[in-house]
Parts: structure tokens; C-alpha cells; sequence
DNA sequence: TTGTTATTTCTGTAAATACTGAAATTGGAG
DNA sequence: CTCCAATTTCAGTATTTACAGAAATAACAA
């Protein structure tokens, strides 16, 4: 797997994307290589590509197989696993959005709300005000992604260009 | 500025998913603090608060300012600078989200286009192909998110109640 | 001006994170 | 079973990032 210019820049700048939102820089690159990929790689491939360590790839694909944005595919007449990434990027987009949520968002509106409770215990008013606006917040924003996430992909660009439309659906 | 349990819990628990967002821990620790601060504080108080330096609270606040989330505020008869952070939650969202936008996803549609140009000429057309839709995904997201922030906070919860209704709008 | 307090910048250190290479393990194939 | 390729685990190392404390600067008061 030879690298183009225009992939090569592609996976760099990705790699350096997943960094600022909490990602493994190469964890980032071998999805990017991947999504790029013609056809499913295997770990040696990766690694030769990206010019890291044999180990460093098997346990970047772990972390990525755990975001569920990687699978494990079989070569006939080739033992080694090869790995391909989700190709639909409205089906990728909602992936990550729902393993986030399980790992980060449900498990803080859990927290707010015991520090709700603390807070009203404690008789500190403000702070389970301020606490409970938050929790609510995120709350309504799972919920409303909720709903989102079911549509299909071509129900998804149709929203995006309808968006004018939702100030007036709101009637202000 | 003492503690109470609950606000305590609460700054430990969303330092920590900074970090799993790409923020520092310090930084987010002191957003967490102030957003739950009766009264704007001055360096020192949020330095003695959270146990850290006030070199690294002053580093930490510029940071914050940057963002756009913590604004100074003087009070009558104290040189000291205060800070206070947005309290609005939704306001406190589209700020985030306006920067993110900014310094990442923008840069990176921009990236993706010279990618995408750059792979037409190198005659990789599969590469072409994946990295438009990446390109056309988030700049559809971007316009349809650009509708969506202009809705007042309680448009916002109403859309948000409304989830179920998008489905049936879209019509399938 | 000088003294005082607040703030920022900077440098060295500490801590956290990422990574490599070697060793151990797994899982067929013969 | 034995052998061999593929994969994973792990311990040590390197790199990066965060941080404290000192020094420098700024802002004001007297």
C-alpha cells in the first residue's frame, strides 16, 4: 500500500485532527489509511504505510474494533486478519457519536444528577440550579440526537438542506 | 471560594472529560469551577480553590478566554482582574461549537478540497470519491448546524421535544 | 519617581502518554 | 504433537504535555 500525495496529506492531517478531539494520533492515521484504502489491509501493511511499529498497529486496530469503526475481514487463502474501516460517513458520523455518548455523555448526566441531589442537600441552591440546567441540557440534546440518528443517510442530507426551514417549523 | 461536595465532584468529573475531548484538565477544571461560582473569581481564589499554580490558572484563563467561554470583569475597588464564565448553557454550547468549527472542522474541509484536487490529478479516483463525501458530509453538517445555532435557547428545547416529528418530515 | 500588587512569561522538572522491540501467546497446518 | 506464521502483551524508553516556581513585566498608588 504506496501512499498518493493526496492520501499521504490526508492521513497526516487526520492523525492531527484526532489529537485535538482526544485521539490517538495514530489510532487516527490507521482509520484514515483505511478509509482511503482500496481494499482491506492487514496490520503489517499498516504498519510498513505508516512507518510505526508492528505492535503499535495491533493495538491502535484494538482501540478502533472498540470504537466499532473497524472490523476484522477474512482473505480467502490468507491467514492473517486484514481490517477495513465503515465507508458510509453518515453511518461513520454515527458510530462514534453513539460510543461517545455511552463513554462520556450518559456516564456525566449520571454524575449531574448525583450532584444535583448532593447540591440540594447541601442547601446550595445555586450550584444545583446551575448543575441542573446542564444535566438538562445534555439530556435533551441525547434525546434529539436520538432521533436523529434513525434516519438514513439520504434523510440526513435532506435535513442539512432543509435547514432554513427549521427556524420557521419553531414559528420563532 | 470553598468547595461544596457536589461542586467538587462535579470539577473533578468534567476535568476529566476535557481531557477526553482534547482540552487540558486544569483548563476544564477551572470552566467547571466558574461555571458554578456565585460571584466572578480573581486568579488567586481559583489557584487556592483547585490546588494548582497561578502561573498555570493564568495560562489556563487565557486559554479559556480564547475559547470565548470565560470573559474578565472588574469589581469596584479591586484592581484584581475577575472571571466569569457563560452561564447560559446553550449560549455556553454554540460558543464551543462555533470555535471547533472554526479552528477544526473548517481547516479540514479545506484540506479534504485540496486533497480531493490533488487526487483528480493523480488519477486515484477512489480516493477522489471517499474524500469528497468526507468533504461533503461535514460541510453539509456545518450548513445545517449554521441554521440551527441561530434558534433562540427555548427554540432549541423545542426542537429537542419535537424529535419524533423530524422522521415524519422528512417523510422516509 | 519608588513601592506594591497583579499578571504574564519562561525555564526546568514532573507526569502522562505513546511507542518500540522482545518475549509470550495463539491458532492453524502438516 | 511439532512447527511456523500471526498476533498480542509487556517492560523499558522516548516523546509529549502539563505544571511549578522564579523572574520579568505591567499597572497602578502614593
Amino acid at each position: 500500500m504506496e501512499l498518493t500525495p493526496a492520501t499521504g496529506k490526508f492521513v497526516l492531517h487526520w492523525g492531527e485532527m484526532g489529537t485535538r478531539w482526544g485521539i490517538n494520533r495514530t489510532v487516527a492515521q490507521i482509520h484514515a489509511l483505511l478509509h482511503v484504502a482500496p481494499a482491506p489491509l492487514h496490520a503489517e501493511e499498516i504498519a510498513d504505510t505508516l512507518g510505526v511499529a508492528r505492535s503499535n498497529v495491533s493495538t491502535s486496530l484494538k482501540e478502533l474494533q472498540g470504537w466499532g469503526i473497524v472490523k476484522i475481514v477474512h482473505v480467502m487463502g490468507d491467514r492473517r486478519d486484514h481490517f477495513e474501516s465503515i465507508h458510509d460517513v453518515w453511518a461513520l458520523f454515527q458510530t462514534i457519536m453513539d460510543e461517545r455518548k455511552k463513554r462520556e455523555i450518559d456516564p456525566t448526566v449520571a454524575i449531574l444528577r448525583e450532584c444535583v441531589a448532593t447540591a440540594k442537600a447541601d442547601k446550595d441552591e445555586l450550584a444545583q440550579r446551575r448543575l441542573s440546567e446542564l444535566a438538562e441540557f445534555m439530556e435533551s440534546m441525547s434525546g434529539w440526537y436520538g432521533q436523529v440518528r434513525k434516519l438514513p443517510p439520504a434523510g440526513w442530507r435532506q435535513l442539512a438542506r432543509m435547514g432554513g426551514a427549521i427556524g420557521k417549523l419553531i414559528g420563532r
